[in-house]
DNA sequence: TAATTGACATACATTTCGTACGTCAATTAA
DNA sequence: TTAATTGACGTACGAAATGTATGTCAATTA
């Protein structure tokens, strides 16, 4: 019989938990080079050695930070994709939604941001979600003939960059959100026409 | 007359190139969190003391460097542009001698990665060369009937970022670079194809 | 019940940034 | 020509923050 409550691997994960969340809360708050290790771990109820103990060093554990985000993003924008009528719409809505995503400050911040500064490009290990799955949809699309044949895998990151860099300029403070979104989304439809097969 | 030979503001010029050179170097084989500057100050025969008179901190120091290069990169973006036989042609060009600057370890690193994590955006004070380039051109081939209306800079925007988020997989280190290379101008070509009047 | 593992805390050493202050040469004014 | 002042730059110090080494205690296992 297990010890009245949990069993002692739950009770690691619950901490793993913990300190994830409460870096994910600081490393969007403040940016990760201006988060003190020693704060957030304290915010959770725990010091340093169990940080360093779970994820070896601050970058570990933004590592896992940004694949708990990742997949939470690529499980979003795959339920948008499949409720699409059709598989072109459910590429435009893809798109769509990552750039709503994008304006989230904590995606920004953390994925955007940090971690690309930190690992060159997004870890190849949580490969962005993102452009996998844009990707996969690409070749679908190719498949059934209403995009013309091209290489998808760096399309498929041409699109990821150009809709993350939309949504710096669509998050500026100053002006209208609103309407950027909208002739951003203009302006991606355009760029996406050029796939089409005309 | 003047002291034999440099007048006093030459020298303070040349304390400020030292330290941009220096920090340059530093900045884009280290990264800029991993840069000590006591290391590149006494690489350029100086002290902290004179950069935190000049720049006033680390980041400060920074700016000047990114500054100094996208002048660069401007320039090199401008000459390429004006050699083209059309306006659409110098368009192209200019996107894929982006392309291929953007390969090019230290500007990878210090503008694609380091000043967006550090400063957001690449700071509007140095809006980015290439964006605001690229928009001009755009608002000429409008103007002259080559490419339909649209919101320019958020296109500009796009452009630049599926353009930088290609670089950072062409420069991948196993494979073929070269090869990359092309099928990202492939893409590429295809995504401004869209912009085209057909 | 004894032994061992490992999750986590604590204490310490090291590095690095930023600031305060000092110095000395170059310019300027008398 | 000389005295005064400015400012470029170095030096010394304090404050953090990271990473490591070590210790403890509970939970598993034999």
């Amino acid at each position: 019989m297990q010890p009245q409550r949990r069993t002692r691997a739950e009770m690691i994960e619950e901490t793993r938990a913990k300190l994830v969340a409460a870096a994910r809360i600081a490393f969007a708050s403040q940016g990760f080079a201006h988060t003190s290790m020693d704060d957030f771990t304290a915010a959770a109820g725990l010091t340093r050695g169990a940080l360093y103990h779970h994820f070896g060093n601050k970058e570990g554990l933004l590592l896992a930070v940004i694949e708990q985000i990742e997949a939470e993003v690529g499980d979003h924008l795959q339920a948008v994709s499949d409720a699409a009528p059709s598989p072109w719409e459910g590429f435009r809505r893809r798109c769509r939604t990552y750039l709503e995503l994008a304006l989230e400050p904590e995606i920004r911040r953390i994925i955007l941001q940090d971690a690309r500064a930190i690992f060159g490009d997004v870890p190849q290990a949580a490969q962005s979600v993102g452009i996998a799955a844009l990707q996969t949809s690409l070749d679908g699309l190719i498949a059934e003939g209403v995009v013309a044949p091209l290489h998808t895998n760096v399309t498929a990151r041409m699109i990821y960059g150009a809709v993350t860099e939309a949504s710096f300029w669509i998050a500026e403070p100053e002006g209208d959100q609103e309407a950027r979104l909208e002739q951003a989304l203009e302006g991606l439809e355009r760029l996406l026409g050029g796939l089409l097969i005309h």
